[in-house]
DNA sequence: CGGTTTTTTGAATGGCCGTTCAAGATTTCA
DNA sequence: TGAAATCTTGAACGGCCATTCAAAAAACCG
């Protein structure tokens, strides 16, 4: 287990490192170099924990991922009606733990490269796949069929656009202000 | 007048052959060479028409903004009251000559990487303002100045996750599906 | 037609980056 | 403690890419 400890400490820290040094200089064009000065650590020990820079990028993804995944398990657990839950899942793209510039950031440029890397691509089908499911769930119990596919639509990508705004903000974000738009934009959606 | 025209030509299919290029590649990882082939040029002619690499993504991006702002313009044209300039603003961003994958995915490419590049997010910043502005102006004539900044982020966000979803899209894309859920969004949020 | 300007390109240049590897440092554990 | 396993890294390798440049090709025009 010891073993695993450290294993797994590096891992956490290379991947903190790798937020920061792609959301500072862009997916495209940071460098094995940069991300493992941002870590302390040598280019060539990223490699020997993550075998190349791909898959050091998808063990990010990885990581985001189920933080997401996690903040909405969180937020299920108390939810009691279908709007309850709607709100959750908006709730968990929002999260004080998400919602910050340097994650939003990572996650666009995961975006924009998704297409390009099977890897990825796979990681960002599933994910959307799943978010999907969920909303389409709650809204079951909300709206008529006819209306289901509009208002998911309208509720996920307002949840994409907020993050790609935020994505290129300035200043820090704050979640609760977010969460609260949020509130008010399935309010209208869903009256 | 004839040296303008052959400048202007080379331009115009240097800039689609860099659509194309940069769809089929992603915008981190294609090289001047990938976009001279699919021009049926070479690498240096790119050069000697745009300076730079980035020369040539500036000038891109300056002919999509272009497109866009040509066809918020016709647009406005023929919209009469607050609400059909406000689907006018709307349909610009779904139009039947901006509304393709290869557009929204070279779009959305810009988009994330603006932040690393003055250039970009320069042109980023202007069309951002641009659109934003335009979306103020209508909707202060049809709701409460309390209420303007949620419509207009929702609105706002809304169209831009739209984008990032065609981006993404395996198939072609329909822009007057596009144009008519757009408009069901818009009388969702101004009722 | 010639001379001049504009356009095109193949080849050369210089630099940078991901990955590998062998050797050394550190940790583990019997 | 000492051998084995694990971790770390500097240096080297091989490859790729944007840009430059000189020279050829094409277009222009008096």
């Amino acid at each position: 287990m010891s073993r695993k400890r450290i294993r797994d400490i590096r891992n956490e820290e290379l991947i903190e490192a790798t937020i920061i040094a792609v959301h500072k200089r862009g997916y495209g064009v940071v460098t094995m170099a940069e991300i493992a000065r941002e870590a302390g650590a040598s280019a060539a020990s990223i490699n020997y924990y993550f075998g190349s820079k791909e898959g050091l990028m998808e063990a990010t993804m990885l990581h985001l991922l189920g933080k997401l995944r996690r903040a909405m398990s969180d937020g299920y657990a108390t939810a009691r009606t279908p709007r309850e839950r709607l709100y959750a899942v908006m709730d968990a793209n929002f999260a004080d733990e998400l919602f910050t510039v340097p994650q939003c950031s990572i996650w666009m440029q995961f975006w924009a490269n998704a297409p390009y890397s099977p890897r990825l691509s796979r990681l960002h089908r599933i994910n959307r796949a799943r978010v999907r499911s969920h909303f389409l769930a709650e809204l079951r119990a909300l709206l008529p069929a006819e209306q289901l596919e509009t208002a998911r639509q309208a509720l996920q990508c307002y949840m994409d656009g907020v993050w790609l705004q935020a994505a290129q903000s300035e200043e820090a974000l704050n979640p609760q202000d977010a969460r609260a738009a949020a509130h008010r934009v399935v309010d209208l959606v869903i009256p």
